[in-house]
DNA sequence: CGCGATCTTGAACACGGTCAACTGACGTGG
DNA sequence: CCACGTCAGTTGACCGTGTTCAAGATCGCG
């Protein structure tokens, strides 16, 4: 829990600021703790106070915003790297729900702490913005997909997207784990279960990817990509 | 040009930071310059370098991002008090287009120079943080409607969000100026035009909303929340 | 007055949703 | 060890919402 590991915070969002990093004294950490969640187990929940903010080392979680009446909608997946909470930073109460899709471990880190730091580092805060801009972008255009593409499009381009946050973690952009349900990746994509199914049914019968147990594999990048586009169809 | 002008910058949301506010020396002021922008002006284009953020004090802008191959989606709509091109704290590209639907009036605020102020007044960086926060909520909850609703709830709804964000400017929440067409509402929303006139001629034909030059009168609330909730329905 | 842009309305179609049946993997218990 | 229940996934048939295409209506403005 003192010293950084090695690989684990490559290509963690927080690594600029993360006092972990080559120190033995647990008191000048910037983490309060590490947490451990089971698949299934809440790391925050929508309406809770928002004290913290999470960096994921491993392990998936999805995010997800309930509308009253309806059927709650997945917002984003978050990969290890990755911040949760950054809502922590809004009204102080969380919005949106965070949700292990199986075992992670998780940086517990105090929102006052991260702010005090934020005060004496503006190369800090001026990350923490970054972030925060690139998660208004990432909302955007995902919305953008919502609104305008077609339900093929839509899976093909989450694929394609998947591979592409893997590789800046170091991992392959055609061969990553896929630990969603095909109902999860509905909820993020605005479409049934049932669709997804189908969709993914013709890509492999196309062998444009082959599921296994470890994940994906995307064996024709740039058929997925002329789907994604709309150049092509699957008829 | 120099001190707050009373009604116009009291709902703004830069006005924690402004130096306007009182003083007369020019010298003082957060704002570069005030820029007048012609119904149909670019405020900035996605692409271009982002060295300012602006706040608008008049008018209303479309935010709209391009995918390719796809005709360009609204991301969200600039009322008076907002500020547009937060998206300038990311990688220092424009990653939208903000475009005036009328003549806008909007304080143009140069990035370098909140960002020296973020360093000297933690509040401000702290509010910005907020700002920015609650921009990815906001995208996070459209994208949410436009993953599980339909379209008349959608339009009741993005009515409704209207009317809200028009009393937080001390506006009505029932008769507010619609300066969009059918067409960008329809861009925003994940719908046609002929859809959007569709569902707004049920309303004006139940009497729920009025249209006039001036704007458009929601007339039943109560309905319109039935609605947009999906407990009531427009046969 | 006449042109163009926006809006409206209608009719036919297609995409994805809904409902339902079936499969296969996994875990539990008889 | 097999029977059973459960749950995710698959696949098919049908249907409804919203899109598409097309024809007018309305309005602003030269």
């Amino acid at each position: 829990m003192n010293g950084v590991e090695a690989g684990l915070c490559d290509s963690c969002a927080m690594r600029p600021a993360c006092y972990m990093r080559g120190t033995h004294r647990a008191v000048r950490t910037l983490v309060e703790r590490l947490r451990t969640l089971a698949r299934g187990e809440a790391l925050f929940e929508a309406g809770s106070p928002a004290l913290s903010v999470f960096a994921v080392r491993s392990g998936t979680l999805k995010v997800s915003i309930s509308r009253a009446g309806c059927t709650p909608r997945i917002v984003r997946f978050v990969l290890p790297g990755d911040l949760a909470g950054l809502d922590a930073f809004g009204d102080r109460i969380h919005s949106t729900t965070a949700v292990a899709l199986e075992e992670c471990e998780v940086c517990e880190i105090p929102a006052w702490h991260l702010e005090l730091l934020c005060q004496m580092r503006p190369a800090l805060a001026a990350h923490l913005r970054r972030l925060l801009a690139h998660e208004v972008g990432d909302a955007y255009l995902h919305a953008a997909a919502l609104a305008g593409l077609s339900a093929s499009q839509r899976v093909a381009g989450f694929l394609l997207g998947l591979g592409q946050r893997w590789t800046a973690r170091g991992g392959s952009a055609s061969r990553f784990p896929l630990p969603f349900e095909r109902r999860e990746i509905g909820d993020h994509l605005g479409l049934t279960m049932e669709t997804v199914s189908r969709v993914l049914s013709l890509l492999r019968a196309r062998a444009w990817i082959v599921e296994g147990p470890a994940g994906v594999e995307l064996c024709a990048i740039e058929a997925l990509r002329g789907l994604a586009s709309g150049e092509a169809k699957l008829a």
